[in-house]
DNA sequence: TTGTAAATGAGACTCTATATCATTATTTTA
DNA sequence: TAAAATAATGATATAGAGTCTCATTTACAA
């Protein structure tokens, strides 16, 4: 598999945009940790490795991170986006307790066979989807009975 | 199946609230239409009907509809909430068009299966699921080609 | 009818994210 | 390499969604 750092200046070469010292530390960071972080956790993280990137850069870059599918949007109910990188990962879902909030992911082959299904049914090109379920993990209903 | 009004009146009183014209006639004009609307949307409907609620008193009461289940958040990369009601209404999913932005409900019975299944394999009680699909839909296939 | 507890509405406020623009950096061209 | 052209950065202003506050009004129950 090719390094993050390479086909990320792919992708920004191929824009006629440039790569940036930036460009490059925010990469490497959103790389580092396998986690579901939101703009103010990376920006932390950068700072802590004495990175002063300015908080438009970060929301730029992430934009471009996105928009290459190395990154994905997390939905967390908590106001503002999260992310996690994909790039170098197999496809998961996410489960999420209602009790505590945490997110777990699982893999789902199965869902591979739907797609194909739905797709067929609504005349519908099917480039992915985003699946997540939620209710109560072990712990927390072990503390309510 | 019981009336709306009736349900939330319940579902009110259940949390020691009181039922309220604002809250009645928001709860009319929800399920009104069968579509997936912003706040701002609302207040312009109940507008025309010649109410003028608050926009808190809106914010609050959808909270309240969502809270009973009666209504759901549906998420659209448009920088607000959306919602829609539900109540009287068999579960669905959402296609999303990446190039025409449309949505298109679907229903998809074999969800249940894999929800039962998924619960199993990571020790999960679940209680629901959101499934959003993308790709493109027949008619910006057709433009394209 | 009266008292009390809750809801409403107006507007201030918070917070996330984007836009602006002067400055700085990168890349291209000569 | 130097100069010109183009793009990115960072500081800050701005926009917009959603929440909070609090004085006033309303619902409900005694
Ligand atoms: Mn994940
Ligand atoms: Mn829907
Ligand atoms: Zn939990
Ligand atoms: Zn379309």
């Amino acid at each position: 598999m090719r390094p993050e750092s390479e086909v990320f200046r792919e992708f920004l070469i191929h824009k006629g945009m440039r790569s940036t010292p930036e460009r490059e530390e925010i990469l490497a960071e959103v790389f580092a940790h396998h986690d579901h972080f939101d703009v103010e956790e990376l920006i932390m993280r950068l700072r802590r490795r004495g990175l002063r990137i300015s908080r438009a850069s970060v929301y730029r870059t992430l934009a471009l991170l996105v928009e290459s599918g190395m990154v994905g949007e997390v939905y967390i109910e908590d106001g503002h986006m999260h992310y996690e990188h994909i790039y170098g990962h197999e496809h998961h879902c996410h489960l999420r307790c209602l009790g505590c909030r945490k997110l777990i992911e699982f893999r789902n082959g199965s869902l591979k066979e739907m797609e194909k299904r739905i797709g067929q049914e609504n005349d519908f090109e099917i480039i992915g989807h985003k699946l997540e379920i939620y209710g109560y993990c072990a712990a927390c209903r072990g503390e309510e009975s």
